[in-house]
DNA sequence: CGCTTAGTTCGATAATATTGAACTATAGAA
DNA sequence: TTCTATAGTTCAATATTATCGAACTAAGCG
């Protein structure tokens, strides 16, 4: 019998990724720190870690769309590992394509998580 | 009699901007295009030129609502001048806050559209 | 004033996103 | 092999957000 062959993960080709698809998937905060995290984790990271280093509480289907995403706006290259699924950044492939992009917006998200933005003067 | 005074525009302080609101009033293909033109428009632009010159068919208020996107993620100062808003970049204030992200995203935009993404497999 | 140009606001509809529950996939134990 | 636990995905319902035409407000001119 056939394997049962684990559904094909939609990858766009470099080619096809671009700039407002990229600039969309990230204006998510939580996506934003995902790919940033994403950056320093060479081995990859998973649903489940990510929902831990970020501190975060999502639903995991909301991570899952969340990765889905990603992945779909050409960020991120994921494959099975055993019982999860582990994501990585397309760093060299979408800096070939747009040089310092992806860099200069984590620089910019780092800076600003470094020091957050001033309180407001209503907060709600 | 007091002066009936137009409607203020909500301009955040440029230390509320955020890395993510940029993103997501960029994420749009329309207000992209929008701010890249306003950049080589040094008296800045109002909604019907921006419709005529970016060559868009869009709703006034559409037009009105991205613009109202724009600068409250605080992209773009507005003004009154005479009957017409003009709206013009915060290059300034964004490239001290967030050095070179606005740039970056701009030149990536322009290799994007001097080149459009390669045919689709299956152009839907 | 009254007319014209330029935008904004509003109400309805369309497109997206979030979530818990149910379902699929993979690994390891019995 | 069958049973269980772990990790994600899909689904249906709900909540946000965006788009559009129509009605309304602001400013300049005759």
């Amino acid at each position: 019998m056939l394997e049962p062959m684990a559904r094909p993960l939609a990858h766009p080709h470099i080619d096809d990724v671009t700039v407002s698809g990229i600039l969309h998937a990230l204006s998510d905060p939580v996506r934003l720190g995902i790919v940033s995290k994403l950056l320093t984790s060479p081995s990859g990271m998973n649903c489940t870690q990510t929902t831990q280093k970020l501190k975060l509480a999502m639903a995991k289907s909301t991570c899952s769309q969340h990765y889905r995403i990603l992945r779909e706006a050409g960020l991120l290259v994921s494959e099975r590992k055993g019982v999860d699924l582990s994501s990585r950044v397309r760093a060299a492939e979408l800096d070939a394509r747009f040089p310092g992009l992806l860099a200069s917006i984590v620089k910019s998200y780092k800076k600003e998580t470094s020091r957050p933005a001033r309180a407001r003067a209503a907060p709600k």
